[in-house]
DNA sequence: ATCACTAAGTTACTTTATGTAACCAACTAT
DNA sequence: ATAGTTGGTTACATAAAGTAACTTAGTGAT
């Protein structure tokens, strides 16, 4: 055994980025507020496990959720402070991206 | 429709991260070269899984397999030039893990 | 009033992914 | 001959994700 024990808060955000959707959520309201239905387009994710992931990331403190009393009413999600921070996150998986995935 | 397509690199480069298992794979084999049992009681993924995962990671030129016609036979593997540039992700995740995830 | 429509989900059901544990081949040491 | 090792694979069980229909509360059109 080389490793008995990875670092636990490594391990808890490895385990948030590995749940499918997660990243693309947080890329997305890397762009700003955004309803469900806009965030369900773009990512093209079932209502379903968005509703799952957005439960998730808001009992994480990383997604704000507000309901705003229009009519129909309008949710819109969005990141925390917390949630911000990972743009760093989704910047070097970004640029990693562009320099070592080959199109097609 | 805000954004009717996400990159594909960048879109590649998330699915694969959100596979479970893989950045803890790359994590673990930044330390160096290991052996398949190494790696499995490391980060404690099924054999079957684990055995998924390097096939996916080897076919996507992230991880390198060699075999060491030893006695039995030793099968090492390690990141190739690709996988180790994948470091600055792991680093990023790991720094933003410091400062944002609260331990317990 | 009745019908159709919207946003934000939820529910029931199907398919896919992951976990578990037993097994295998090729060899070695006892 | 028997047991042990590494690097897996196989069959079966459970959990996660996808699909499509449905819900609730309100609105506007007929």
């Amino acid at each position: 055994m080389k490793q008995p024990n990875i670092c636990p808060k490594f391990e808890q955000a490895i385990s948030l980025l590995s749940k499918r959707w997660t990243g693309l959520v947080i890329y997305q309201l890397l762009n700003g507020t955004q309803r469900f239905n806009e965030l369900q387009s773009a990512i093209g994710v079932s209502g379903k496990v968005l509703s799952d992931r957005l439960k998730d990331l808001e009992q994480q403190g990383i997604v704000h959720r507000e309901v705003i009393p229009d009519t129909p009413v309008i949710i819109q999600y969005s990141l925390t402070t917390k949630g911000q921070s990972m743009q760093s996150i989704i910047q070097s998986i970004e640029s990693w991206s562009q320099d070592w995935i080959k199109p097609e």
